[in-house]
DNA sequence: GCTTTGATGCACT
DNA sequence: GTGCATCAAAGCG
């Protein structure tokens, strides 16, 4: 198991959007693994008005102008919680993260069928508020380090080639709808025995 | 304080 | 594909 550290963050935010594309979310609860691998994250940097950290850092989005590696949680719509990776080169943006949009369910699938209340795979981990329910995500998470192997951590996971990866505008957006930021994994691919 | 609106999910067509 | 519930944060006064 390699956890991702800082450096793999450091980059701009769109090839860390693709490059985690295949990577391992795991989720440690109650001494639980949940988790999965990554197949669909969208890139928000300061410099497109959709970006939470467009105008500026305030104390919501304040996560995003941290150090990269780091976890950026916000409540959306009355009811969803959405997970971030803080992830930006410094030499080109303030800020950046990137959205962690679906998993394709991997680990303690059991546990996350009984906390979503669903029977099927096939809604377990459909979008980012159906991701942070079913790994137990909520705002104590925002801002911790996604490095250390402790509650929340990305490791690296399968490799996804380029013919596999659709690129699309974001999803549910006002402004900036037209901006291609959006990677998702057409073609999820097997399982290394290791896992 | 008060108003607007949103990086959604779900039911329904 | 469309409609809408629901509430916290941000911006304004």
């Amino acid at each position: 198991m390699k956890i991702f550290s800082y450096s793999f963050y450091a980059r701009h935010t769109t090839i860390v959007a693709r490059e985690l594309l295949g990577a391992l979310l795991i989720r440690s609860h109650n001494g639980v693994l949940h988790g999965g691998i990554i197949t669909e994250t969208e890139a928000y940097t300061n410099d497109e008005p959709a970006c939470h950290a467009f105008k500026g850092q305030t104390e919501r989005n304040g996560a995003l102008f941290g150090a990269v590696g780091h976890a950026y949680v916000y409540f959306i719509y009355g009811k969803h919680f959405c997970l971030n990776a803080v992830a930006h080169d410094k030499a080109q943006h303030a800020a950046g993260g990137v959205l962690i949009r679906a998993l394709h369910p991997v680990i303690g699938i059991e546990h996350m069928l009984q906390k979503r209340g669903v029977k099927g795979l096939k809604k377990l981990i459909s979008g980012p508020g159906t991701l942070a329910q079913a790994l137990s995500i909520d705002r104590s998470h925002n801002g911790i380090d996604l490095t250390t192997g402790q509650e929340l951590y990305i490791a690296q996971g399968v490799t996804v080639p380029d013919a596999d990866v659709k690129i699309t505008p974001r999803i549910g957006l006002s402004q900036a709808k037209d901006l291609l930021r959006r990677y998702v994994v057409a073609k999820i691919p097997d399982l290394p025995e290791s896992l």
